[in-house]
DNA sequence: CGGTACGTTGAGTCATATCAACCATAGTGG
DNA sequence: CCACTATGGTTGATATGACTCAACGTACCG
């Protein structure tokens, strides 16, 4: 038994209620729960490295994953935020390369490792979860792709605003209604791919107009319509 | 039976010997043949159009097609060229979604229109297909995210040559060393994600320097080395 | 208490976009 | 056959968004 977490077993996870893995046979949890390995991570610990081998894929238990590529001279670029129930490094494992990306703990995380050679065998003997996870695949890629032209062709102003419209749609809002993933400013820029002054200065316009609300890191939309318009989708 | 193309049975089609679609078995290239239409398109023909239901996908036999998202003020944003043996349009009907993007013949095309509804079929019914499919996707989701990272951080110039050496590499050269695919300067700046203007410029300078040859929209590498110091990889 | 990381602001610069004019080419229709 | 038009290419001038650099403020932490 490989478990070091509060989940005792898979058949207990609430993974196993998600589309993903609703369809595993019995036996196919039985082994899952024996290959997997829980673990619980830090803030700043590296759960795998750009360039390494992609040993297995990690589901998110609950914490909040960054994944990001190392772009010129080390500045980040931000591919997504992982919460509780998104599953991670599983297309370097399917493509059988080395990641390409490299995922950090954001906020304290337990995440289930899933070796390589399972899920492979997963993807070979079990038809939904192969095909949910071609699904999962498609999706990703349509955002991919969507965000790849809005990067090309939308100013920095239209894209912050874009950007916290959807951290605001994927995290939620506290009870004081500010956004819950807590980014630094820097983190704010490698998302939108810009520079750290650049989006200080536009989150003061936005603060300046009202539109949204600062304290500290923490950002509140006072008028979601506003910024709709200042993202201009 | 409603092929309309020179290929007249799946059996005979290369696409059936490619990773894609070899694991077919007998019934289910039948029925593939059956269901299938190919057409003949000319160049301009739209495909299929953003947003637009996903009614089915399509195999490229031969000829060249153009596949973009509109953005801002309908500037076209070039995802990929797909040439022989390429599959578009999928992505779209397994994520059961309209269309996210355009298809436009760039050169005089031959194509097979797979039914959404087989695809989904052949998808939920053939591991191995399934898999390759999952495998494809995965590719492409890589790639994109490798471009998203370069759009943000790197210059035009580091793009317009790392896409210079890309097509090259993708759709190879004729007898006299240029480059098969023909783009408008338009075009280039379309995948590139900058101004046509901008292309120009940069092309001439490429040019002074002797680094590629220009023949009207042809382009001839004549330094890949120096070219790929430029793309700063 | 010093150190480190982050945030902010201003000034200056640079890359790139925009705008405008002009040329070349090819296709069209009278 | 010739205007006419549309499309694409090129160049120069200009504007500006965004980056860089530098200085300084702030907050937290061991």
């Amino acid at each position: 038994m490989k478990n070091h977490s509060k989940i005792s077993t898979c058949r207990e996870c609430f993974f196993h209620s998600s589309s993903l893995f609703k369809s595993l046979t019995e036996e196919q949890l039985d082994k899952l729960n024996y290959e997997k390995s829980c673990q619980h991570f830090r803030r700043g610990d590296i759960i795998y490295r750009e360039g390494n081998k992609a040993t297995g894929c990690y589901c998110v238990n609950d914490g909040i994953i960054k994944v990001f590529k190392t772009g010129v001279e080390g500045k980040e670029q931000i591919i997504m935020f992982a919460q509780k129930g998104d599953i991670i490094g599983y297309r370097s494992v399917i493509s059988n390369e080395p990641f390409c990306t490299t995922a950090k703990v954001h906020e304290d995380a337990n995440l289930c490792f899933i070796p390589a050679e399972f899920l492979l065998e997963l993807v070979q003997k079990n038809h939904s979860f192969s095909l949910n996870m071609l699904k999962l695949a498609c999706k990703e890629l349509g955002e991919a792709n969507s965000f790849l032209t809005d990067i090309a062709q939308r100013s920095v102003k239209e894209r912050l605003a874009e950007v916290i419209l959807l951290i605001r749609r994927t995290f939620g809002t506290d009870a004081d209604g500010f956004i819950k993933l807590v980014l630094t400013r820097e983190e704010l820029a490698n998302i939108v791919g810009t520079a750290t002054e650049s989006v200080i200065r536009q989150l003061s316009e936005f603060k300046n107009n009202k539109v949204i609300e600062i304290r500290g890191r923490k950002i509140k939309v006072l008028q979601p319509n506003l910024l709709e318009r200042y993202a201009n989708l």
